[in-house]
DNA sequence: CATGGATTAAAACGGTCGATTGAATCGAAC
DNA sequence: GTTCGATTCAATCGACCGTTTTAATCCATG
């Protein structure tokens, strides 16, 4: 039973193939470019893993599992500490966008962790998608229902709508800071944590509070 | 002077890498499947275009034009409309998301064209990251004065963070319709664009006038 | 030291990719 | 009707991909 972790020939892969994958996409990166960084040899990924996708499908886990408890976690909290009432929407919102800004703190890898895990969202490929239902769905449905708690009075096709807003605004956060730092002209540092989870749940929280839409005027397209 | 538009090679391709791009991702669509849709032959790709990189190019200028053009004449009309005082905020950021989001109507292609759009935000690779600066970077300055001259007291590092959010719940709606259907149980129909506008105006107005995040409170940890 | 399962190493396999070549075909101008 | 540039075609190139195979090496155990 090898307990041996640093120099770990599965570890070392799996940190080079999390490297490429964030910084090439899954696509691009190919298992030589991968076996190079780590040191080790090509089959040794397939010995290990068995195969592509199934080694990105393990740097994926290994970063979204502990990501996932710690936001349910948070959420469990919450509900204990409210009892019956509504929730407190600011919290919940944290609970959802916080711990994934703040891997980027925790992780020594810092932004290539973030980028990894931005980008998957947004990839294409039938692998990638199931693999996000089963390790989103529980979550997705978690906060479904709490952000219900935390503003009753909205419907649920609006708090649907709003959830979506949610989860892009974070993932286009997490998944491309460079942006942020070039467009705002070196103001805004999206790799403070603190700031980003701040700006975001102030953000969206008045978002998720917004009154709705009215109705009509839906096509006063000049004539 | 080829002026022939229906059936014509070029427009051929670029109608099925558009949708092989869409559906596939740019990695993995090939130009050998882009024929075999098209019907033409493979060497057609390189003699029209000169190479994959140059296709991608011109697929995504097609549609990003005529989008950015709407967008600066829109905001052209709010300017003018307004003159000195401050620009109408609801109207600013219906300006910026509504011709992206309302193209899949206008366009007989539909939700291809949508994921299309969306999807190359969150991609890799520098030539697309450099196409997306000169094709955005001109319409994300103007916006970026014209929403300070929406929210005239909000200090400038906020602004951008806002804008950041704003295009993350823009570009999320905008790349992946299907994933908002299936969470809300059908309940909600991403490909209706006036309601995805008005949900969407809606929610990032209210964030943009969100009252600033405090400062303390960074990082009760626990301990 | 001998042994046998676990791990690593080197080499090759079949396949697909983007790009290129050179000949065949088209179509308008003379 | 011939000519010539523009376009299309089949065939192929070299490179790289993920995967597999087979042999060498390690290392705790008897």
């Amino acid at each position: 039973m090898g307990k041996l972790s640093e120099g770990d020939t599965k570890t070392l892969i799996l940190d080079a193939a999390e490297q490429a994958f964030a910084e090439l996409g899954f696509d691009a990166a190919s298992l030589r470019r991968i076996i190079s960084v780590a040191g080790v040899n090509l089959a040794a990924i397939h010995y290990h893993y068995g195969s592509k996708e199934a080694l990105i499908e393990a740097v994926f886990a290994r970063r979204v599992g502990p990501v996932n408890q710690a936001r349910l976690e948070r959420l469990d909290a919450i509900e204990r500490r409210a009892g019956q009432g509504v929730l407190p929407l600011e919290e919940v919102i944290e609970a959802l966008v916080g711990p994934a800004l703040r891997l980027a703190r925790d992780s020594a890898k810092g932004p290539v962790v973030m980028r990894l895990y931005g980008r998957t969202v947004a990839e294409p490929g039938e692998h990638l998608q199931k693999m996000l239902s089963h390790q989103f769905g529980g979550v997705v449905k978690r906060f479904a229902t709490a952000l219900q708690r935390a503003v009753p009075e909205l419907p649920r096709d609006a708090l649907y709508w709003r959830m979506q807003f949610i989860i892009g605004a974070m993932g286009h956060l997490i998944c491309d800071p460079q942006r942020l730092k070039l467009i705002s002209g070196g103001l805004c540092d999206p790799s403070d944590p603190n700031t980003a989870i701040r700006q975001l749940v102030a953000f969206l929280a008045a978002g998720m509070r917004a009154p709705l839409p009215s109705k009509r005027k839906e096509a006063p397209r000049k004539r």
